[in-house]
RNA sequence: GGAGAGGUUCCCGAGUGGCCAAAGGGGGCAGACUGUAAAUCUGUUGGCUCAGCCUUCGAAGGUUCGAAUCCUUCUCUCUCCA
């Protein structure tokens, strides 16, 4: 029911073509995933989502069981039948919640202790409950609950971080069994080159059908972030995917492919859409600035999608000041398309062995 | 015509003798945002030769060492009564 297929390795550079196969359909990769933490992309109808050629979302376990509960959306008839979207989904564990909302949990060996965020009340989230949510949830690919910890941090803080997460997956590992879903496993080990070997080996050692590097894009500079999967990504399976969790930035994501990753998800390209800012060929463009007030051309230029085939930067520029709910959902739709877009067009270059010219056309117009 | 209330920095609105270039909103301008506590958050918002100085709280005059704050006159707005 699941299976990863390499198609092949760009000769320029070594990016990766694949296809996974998901009881709820294909995915090309390497692939931009459009985050929907409250089983919504916020301001997307699905039909609008798969328009634009999203083939996977993303969701949220801790978000969902916390709000409407995971037995609610089990007894909806799982995830999918719940939101109206028959495509792939991907679930987060929480883990990315045990770094986001650090002031309100507790780390114990047994699991998290969160404090809701939402009212305030106790929930105790171990590796085993993390599964099982998913599972009720019933995406196709579900990640195992980690700990992503925080950059800075200690080589020492790091290292206990990784060897609890990697005895957390084991758990998980045991504790899943739902057959039309499969589990990933996630790389942590910070910036050490020696933790992120040992904790891929040890992953390794637990044979996921999946593998994603966490910990990254939490705040370290982009090199940093570069080095770190220069010497990470090669640690992995070849035959398998590789999924590098929350980066999002035009930039980041062809670096990524550079570096052999399949898969990425990301808020970045939804959040500053609703905080007035769209994704450009030339960088980011802030669409509220003053000097975008009689600027009637498209967006982006370039981009043929319904946004920037339909509205001037003036009018959107004018609905987003207005706090009109079309203002965010027409950048939405732009920056979403723009992700999608870029992923297309690296996928038609490995496929023509040309990803190192497409990525160098690319930065010799994209001002970050 | 009579009685009362009031005119504060772009707007609304606090401030009733010094700690006031003046709270707090709003609006404006700018910045941030990467497995979503986010349609959020942060900074800034009189001028300058900027650790100081200048102009500013309806207008003019006055009291005082010192006034957005007290007094006088003028002016405008609002409410009520005739």
């Amino acid at each position: 029911m699941f299976s990863y297929q390499l198609i092949k390795e760009c000769a320029q550079t070594g990016a990766r073509l694949g296809q996974i196969a998901t009881p709820h359909g294909i995915i090309n990769t390497p692939v931009f995933m459009p985050v929907g933490t409250q089983a919504t992309v916020k301001t997307m109808t699905p039909h609008e989502l798969k328009d634009l050629g999203a083939e996977i979302i993303l969701s949220n376990t801790y978000h969902l069981y916390l709000r409407p509960g995971d037995e609610l959306i089990k007894q909806a008839g799982g995830l999918h039948k719940f939101m109206n979207w028959d495509r792939p989904i991907l679930t987060d564990s929480g883990g990315y919640q045990v770094f986001s909302l650090g002031p309100l949990r507790k780390i114990t060996e047994e699991g998290v202790t969160f404090k809701s965020h939402i009212d305030g009340s106790t929930h105790f989230i171990s590796p085993e409950r993390a599964v099982e949510i998913q599972m009720n949830l019933g995406s196709d690919i579900a990640m195992v609950f980690d700990e992503c910890p925080p950059y800075p941090c200690t080589w020492e803080y790091a290292k206990n971080s990784l060897e609890r997460t990697t005895r957390w997956a084991k758990r998980c590992k045991e504790a899943h069994n739902r057959t039309d879903q499969v589990q990933f496993g996630i790389v942590q080990g910070g910036v050490f080159e020696d933790l992120r070997q040992q904790s891929a080996s040890e992953l390794i050692e637990l044979d996921f059908p999946g593998y994603s590097i966490g910990g990254l894009s939490v705040g370290e500079p982009k090199p940093i972030m570069y080095e770190v999967l220069d010497y990470t990504a090669p640690l992995l399976p070849k035959h398998k995917p590789r999924y590098l969790m929350g980066v999002g930035s035009p930039d980041c994501l062809l670096e990524g492919i550079h570096r052999g990753i399949d898969m990425f998800d990301c808020v970045l390209p939804t959040r500053i859409a609703r905080n007035g800012t769209v994704m450009t060929a030339n960088g980011k463009v802030v669409i509220k600035n003053a000097k975008h007030a009689t600027d009637f051309e498209p967006l982006d230029t370039e981009c043929s999608c319904y946004t920037c085939t339909n509205y001037s930067k003036a009018y959107i520029r004018h609905l987003l000041k207005a706090n009109e709910v079309l203002g965010i959902r027409l950048t939405t739709i732009h920056n979403i398309a723009f992700l999608l877009n870029l992923m297309k067009g690296a996928r038609k270059a490995i496929k023509e062995d040309r990803f190192g010219d497409f990525k160098k056309k690319f930065f010799a117009k994209y001002d970050g």
